[in-house]
DNA sequence: GGGTTGGTTCCATTATTCGAAACTCAGTTT
DNA sequence: AAACTGAGTTTCGAATAATGGAACCAACCC
C-alpha cells in the first residue's frame, strides 16, 4: 500500500472527511474543515453534502455546524452485535466483575490500537458507551500488551513501528526494545501488567483471549489502584480470570460455524 | 425499500453496502450479499475491498466473511460524544430514573424513525450498548410520538407516509390519520402515551425536549408495565420527567454556544 | 477429467468526480 | 448608499475514477 493513509478513491476521501469531523470533538463550521482540509472548496463541499444526505453527518441549520450523524450509531450497533467478541462476552465478565469485584475491560486491536469494547465498573452504576469505542495506546496498556505479546511477527512488524512511546508516566515503557522484552515476558507468563505505565495509581493484569488456532481475539483485564490493590493480589486472579477468557473463546469458537457449515478441523 | 432510496454518487452505493452487512446481522460470505445486491460481481467486489481497507468492514480469512469493522465503532463513539444531546442528557436521566424507580429512555429521530441514544434501568445492572443505537418505529412508541407531535409541518408530511403502521398489538394506531389524531392530543397535553401500542404488557409515558425556540431535540420516557404501573401513575411523573427534560434543553443551550459566541436572541 | 461454485482480476467504455471560477447573500466598511 | 468582505453554494468543461462483461483461478464434487 502506498504512503500510509491515502484512502482508496472517492470513499476513501468521503470517509477522511467523517474521520476529520469526529477528531473536532464537536459540532464544526464548513469553513472550519476546510481550513484543515487537503480538498478545494468545492470537493469538500460535496463530500460534506452527501455524507449529510446519506445520515453520516448531521447538519444543524440554526447553527450552521456539522456533526457526526445518527446513521453511525445505528451501524455501530450492529457492529458490536455482529462482532460476535462483545455480545458474547457480555455475560462472562459480568459474572467476573461481580466475582472480582472490580473493574473489567474487553478490548480488541484496532489496526496498532487498543479499543475497548466492553466495561464492567464493579459497584458504580456503570457509564457505558462513553467507554465502549475509546481507542487507547497498545504499548503501555494491560490488555495491549496481552495482546501484543501472542501476535504473529508479521503483523508485529507492522504495528510496533505506529506505537509513539509517549511517556504519560516514569513506568512507560521508552521505546521498541523495551517493550519487546516485556512481550517476551508476557509470553511465556501468559499475562501482562500495568504497572501505572498509563496512568499513575492504576496498575492491572490483563489476558488475551485466543482462539484454538492461537489466533488473538481480544483481551481482557482486571483493573485495580495503588492504593486499594496490588500486582501480586492481581495475579492471584489470573486463574479465575483465564477460566473467563478460555469460556468466551469456546463459545465464539462454537458460535463462528452458525448451523450445519462443516469445515475442516482448524 | 425500493422506492427512493437511491443513494448519491459513490459514497452512497458504498453505504448501502455497509447497511446491508449490518443487516445480515452476522459475519456474511461475499456470495451471501451479491445474491441480494443489485450490482454486478466486480462492482460489489470493489466495493467490499474499498470499505475493507478502510476499516468499515472487517475481513475474516479464516471463514472469509465480512463483518462491520471496528473503525465504525470508534466513530459512533465520537458520534455520541459530539453529539451533545446525549452526554449532557446522561448524569439528568441517572438521577430521574433513581426518582422514579423505573427504566428511562433517551431517543431521538433518525429520519423517521427512532434511535434510542440512552437507557437507564432503574434497578438492574444496566444492559446499554445493546440498547443504544438500535431503532424502534415512531408512530407506536411514547417517545416517537412526543417529537412527531412537535415537528414543524412540513418535516411531519416528509415523515408519516414513510410509516409501516405495522400492528404489533391491538392497541397499535392503525393508519395516518388515527396517528395525527393522536399526535393533536399529544402536542396539545405536552406528553405521550404508549398505552401498550409497541408490545403487550408495555406502557410509558414520554415527554420531548424541546429547545428555547420550539426545536424537537429528543425525548425522555418513563416506561412500567401493566402489571406493576398504570397510565394514571406514569401521568403522574410528568412534571418530575419534564423538570429533568427542561434542565437537559437548558443545559443543551449553553452548551451550545461554546465560548464568547454572541447571538441575537433566538 | 469435466462440471460447478465462490472468489479475484482485466480493461475498454462510460459516467462521476474534480475544482477553478463565478455567484449569492449576509454583514461591514468607506 | 455604494463598495467590500467572507462564508457558503452552484456551474461546467476537463480529468479521473467507477463500471461491469468477460476471463481467470482455485477448490471442491461428481
Amino acid at each position: 500500500m502506498a504512503s500510509g493513509r491515502d484512502g482508496d478513491g472517492t470513499v476513501g476521501k468521503a470517509l477522511e472527511v467523517l474521520d476529520q469531523v469526529a477528531a473536532f470533538g464537536r459540532p464544526v463550521r464548513f469553513s472550519e474543515l476546510l481550513a484543515q482540509s487537503r480538498y478545494p472548496k468545492a470537493t469538500l463541499y460535496r463530500f460534506v453534502q452527501t455524507l449529510t444526505n446519506q445520515g453520516m453527518l448531521a447538519f444543524d441549520d440554526e447553527r450552521g455546524t456539522y456533526a457526526l450523524g445518527v446513521r453511525l450509531v445505528r451501524l455501530a450497533h450492529a457492529a458490536w452485535r455482529q462482532s460476535s467478541l462483545a455480545p458474547i462476552a457480555r455475560p462472562h465478565i459480568d459474572v467476573l466483575s461481580r466475582d472480582v469485584g472490580e473493574t473489567v475491560h474487553l478490548a480488541q486491536l484496532d489496526n496498532a490500537q487498543v479499543l475497548y469494547v466492553d466495561k464492567r465498573n464493579a459497584r458504580e452504576p456503570i457509564e457505558m458507551y462513553s467507554q465502549a469505542g475509546k481507542v487507547g495506546p497498545a504499548y503501555c496498556t494491560g490488555v495491549g500488551k496481552a495482546m501484543l505479546a501472542f501476535l504473529p511477527e508479521a503483523q508485529l512488524q507492522r504495528i510496533l513501528p505506529q506505537q509513539s512511546f509517549h511517556r504519560f508516566t516514569p513506568q512507560t515503557l521508552a521505546d521498541e526494545a523495551a517493550l519487546r522484552a516485556e512481550l517476551g515476558q508476557v509470553a511465556k507468563r501468559g499475562h501482562a501488567f500495568d504497572r501505572e505505565e498509563h496512568e499513575p495509581g492504576i496498575i492491572c493484569v490483563a489476558l488475551p483471549i485466543l482462539s484454538a488456532g492461537g489466533r488473538v481475539l481480544g483481551a481482557l483485564s482486571v483493573t485495580g489502584t495503588t492504593g486499594r490493590s496490588s500486582l501480586a493480589g492481581l495475579e492471584a486472579l489470573v486463574p479465575r480470570i483465564r477460566q473467563t477468557a478460555e469460556a468466551i473463546a469456546a463459545e465464539l469458537e462454537s458460535w463462528r460455524f452458525p448451523e450445519g457449515m462443516r469445515q475442516a478441523g482448524e
